[in-house]
DNA sequence: CGCAGAAGTTCCATTGTATGGAAATCGAAT
DNA sequence: ATTCGATTTCCATACAATGGAACTTCTGCG
């Protein structure tokens, strides 16, 4: 493997630094951040705003995420197979059994949500998310994904979760790997990292891709009820995902 | 203004190499489109896979883009105020009058829906599309853009329109020249590039962006009485959300 | 009104590294 | 096996990216 090219890495870097909260960035906080010097990220922000990536606030208060992202963002989408089938099948479900359904996919050591349906009663608020960033570590998306990683990978990443978790690794750890055996015995696992929701989900993954699949309630029932009710549902929405991409595939 | 950084502007310029219908590109066929070496190619796509950006598909067939550009889009919608406050409106104006409502942004030469908001009978097809591209020259979304854009510019992107239109691009100026009196005159300019679809535009800009609203209808009705009809609505939708704006900018 | 401070940009010599041609490798189809 | 196409690696060269320092701009305060 060639050498990565510098300057590339250093703009995305800059770019991936933009998030949900920090909107909007200086040059010298995203220097800090970078660990670069105040001229390079100049060069690069300015770079990146010639190329339509950033847009500068009038001020010089800082930069924001311009709107050519959210064409990579539509390009990436259409362009999914698995998005494309799966969309629809997930969209019945949520409203099938009135439940959240969402597709999602690893990025680094978060999980990113291809396409997440919202049930809700009003209709107005069934929106659907796509791109956020959830934890890895604690989410039953997140371990899903992990079950199906080979073990050199899935240690890197536990090295991360322990920088990141301190003392409480070692119970998180115990609780992940229950997870995973969870997954390899019974194809699913489920966690609830968020008050009044429990999530239940499933690796979906082929040769190509490996994403997580996951259906989640608000409820004040215990786990296991919720367990109890959705797994099948959860794993026949993966069986029917992966036969029409089969069957998509080999036309 | 110090000279942009090359490889960056390289390694963006392959990222905007992948659009809706070219979603799988190898190495040859992105240096082709960007006039560059393929051993360079080869180095900034792996670089770009190494940073998430794209993924490239087992057989070596070529790459995708990743995930994690759905995280970029997601971290700009969440800063983003105008669409914060917009969508909303937009959603209203769209369920009472039972029309589709847009909000797009310029990126070089085309325009990006930030949002945009369907209206269909059908609920399940109240889909919301964002990060479409639709050309500026044809559109009123992008005529209301070069309504309010300095002079020189417009005779920048005209040049490109010309490029691309080549026999056709006198009348087509004419066109556009006359939406743009439009704009001017009543505030907005009506104009249909799609068969059955007739969509009206208006600026929606301040000190800080430059984008433009607009409403369409599915329909046969002539062109005028669709003007006629949506004038007001669309106005009014534009002033409530300067409103907004200017409301939350003074907390 | 002007000054002090912070943030950003430009300058410049140095160094590193990105580059493209050519060769080697890989994979696929015959 | 063999060949063809595409991709990656190698390598010397030259270009361009870099970071420290100087300079400019803007802001807030005296």
């Amino acid at each position: 493997m060639s050498p990565a090219n510098r300057s590339l890495e250093r703009g995305i870097e800059i770019l991936r630094a933009f998030r949900p909260g920090s909107d909007l960035l200086g040059n010298g906080e995203l220097a800090e951040r970078a660990g670069l010097s105040k001229a390079t990220v100049s060069r690069l922000t300015q770079t990146l705003v010639g190329m339509g990536m950033l847009q500068q606030e009038p001020l010089r208060k800082g930069y924001r995420l311009a709107p050519a992202v959210l064409s990579l963002a539509h390009a990436m989408r259409s362009g999914s197979a698995v998005l494309q089938v799966a969309a629809p099948l997930m969209r019945a479900l949520a409203e099938s059994k009135h439940i959240n359904v969402g597709l999602a996919a690893a990025d680094r050591d978060e999980m990113v949500y291809l396409e997440s349906i919202r049930y809700s009663r009003r209709v107005a608020f069934r929106n659907v998310v796509s791109g956020q960033r959830v934890p890895m570590e604690l989410t039953s998306l997140g371990r899903a994904y992990l079950a199906t990683i080979p073990p050199t990978r899935r240690k890197a990443l536990y090295a991360i979760f322990k920088a990141r978790r301190g003392r409480q690794w070692s119970s998180l750890l115990a609780e992940i790997e229950q997870s995973l055996r969870c997954v390899r015995e019974s194809g699913c696992c489920a966690a609830s990292w968020q008050p009044e929701v429990v999530a239940l989900a499933t690796p979906l993954q082929s040769a190509d891709f490996s994403y997580s699949l996951n259906v989640s309630v608000s409820t004040g029932e215990k786990i296991e009820a919720v367990v109890e009710a959705l797994t099948t549902p959860l794993l026949e929405l993966r069986g029917a995902i992966l036969k029409s991409l089969s069957l998509r595939a080999g036309e």
